[in-house]
DNA sequence: TCGAGTCCTTGATGCGCATCAAGTGCTGCC
DNA sequence: GGCAGCACTTGATGCGCATCAAGGACTCGA
């Protein structure tokens, strides 16, 4: 076991993921996997392009986003640590329908498809894991179409506003809640434009729920923002 | 094994998800199997239900859809024999977050939880298979939301004739397609309104594309279909 | 300190689509 | 045969949001 082995499987270890699996079990996948050092601005993989693995975000940013014919993106999922992406196209051996970039300066860890098939037949708890991970994308993206088509642009950009608070664990307001970046970006997840995001934002603001400075937005009025409707 | 097993057991045997599997490893699954007849109009689980395993159609049609605060619905699948729903929550442990209605009388399965999962823990080639069918799920709502995102009501409307095509294996044009249910339910799968999809409907007759009866399409010139923009 | 680049805001205009409101045609049922 | 009820169409109107077009505001490097 080389000693670039002994650091991935340790990374590897941390995760979630991997939580349940001896250090025999880990050893293989380790050994499947390789680091990814990616610059800020980097693409990962293009929509076409043949997928034999997945990845796991260490540090850092990745974003999902598919490019309309005109050559606009649409940004579909934002990936931080501890994360995996690109899952569901190594099971279905058809090549990615979406473009992967970096947001930042990351590490990934890219599991080839091959090691981790040998897992699925060796170890059951690792097969949940891997299911319990594809369920969890599916109930995100099934919010994502409720939102898309049952909310209005202000309802999904106050329900994300009230989504980060959840994780960071906040219970009362007043709070600051950080954009996990660009507002054109988190415009592009919420599918609308930067200019209809800013003129939300500044509705909200008027309306005294929120106040703004630059990426940090405190959360004035949590109860009348839950109940917003505009 | 009681006879309701036996005729369940072999519904199971010939669905794909189960192909692979030997008599004996299906028997337990076919025991914690039950067979559910159910009319048309009839809902299956609501929003907020616990999830205590899985659905298969054998025949028949259910729609899968969430309720909006007004009373109003929307459709997010509409599922025909040989496939499944409800999987993902199962592996997560959280009640239903869309309601499931029947579309026509149907013949269902319900596979308890228990048992798939203790069939996962034997059987490494059941997890591949519950992976491929969580993955095509996955891989279709990420085909919806990039068509909510960077498409027209129009271009949701032509692709979704264009697919039916592909699944019922024709290859030129002219020939027919017919509506899996009424249209005012496939306009809300296709989120647009009944009267827009109608409306839609009109023009691709005007230009000269399709003609229509009642719930046939013919598709009369698949390749000008293809590049239409409106 | 200037200019250039990014990121964001603000305003004017218009399109896509929903909504509201009547129809029309069909099927079934007494 | 006539009426009820559903599925669909057609028309008028308006809202939500994109688009196009200029600005600010901040950061950086020379």
């Amino acid at each position: 076991m080389s000693r670039t082995h002994n650091k991935t499987q340790a990374f590897l270890a941390g995760l979630p993921l991997f939580k349940e699996l001896t250090a025999a079990e880990l050893e293989p996948i380790a050994a499947g996997t390789t680091e990814l050092h990616v610059p800020r601005g980097e693409i990962i993989f293009n929509r076409g392009d043949p997928c034999v693995g997945f990845h796991l975000v260490v540090f850092g940013q990745v974003k999902l986003a598919f490019l309309s014919a005109d050559g606009s993106e649409k940004i579909i999922a934002i990936i931080g640590p501890g994360s995996s992406f690109g899952e569901a196209l190594m099971f279905m051996e058809k090549p990615y329908v979406v473009m992967a970039q970096t947001l930042a300066d990351s590490l990934l860890l890219h599991v080839s498809k091959f090691v981790v098939f040998n897992a699925l037949e060796r170890t059951p708890q690792f097969a949940r894991k891997m299911l319990a991970g594809l369920s969890r994308q599916l109930h995100g993206l099934v919010g994502d179409v409720e939102a898309y088509s049952l909310q209005s642009g202000t309802q999904r950009v106050i329900g994300f506003l009230l989504r980060q608070e959840e994780d960071t664990g906040e219970v009362a307001a007043p709070f600051v809640v950080t954009l996990p970046t660009s507002k054109a970006n988190v415009a592009s997840r919420l599918n609308v434009t930067p200019e209809h995001f800013s003129r939300i934002l500044h509705d909200l603001v008027e309306a005294g729920l929120i106040s703004v400075e630059g990426r940090n937005v405190n959360i004035l009025a949590i109860e009348r923002l839950r109940t917003y409707t505009g």
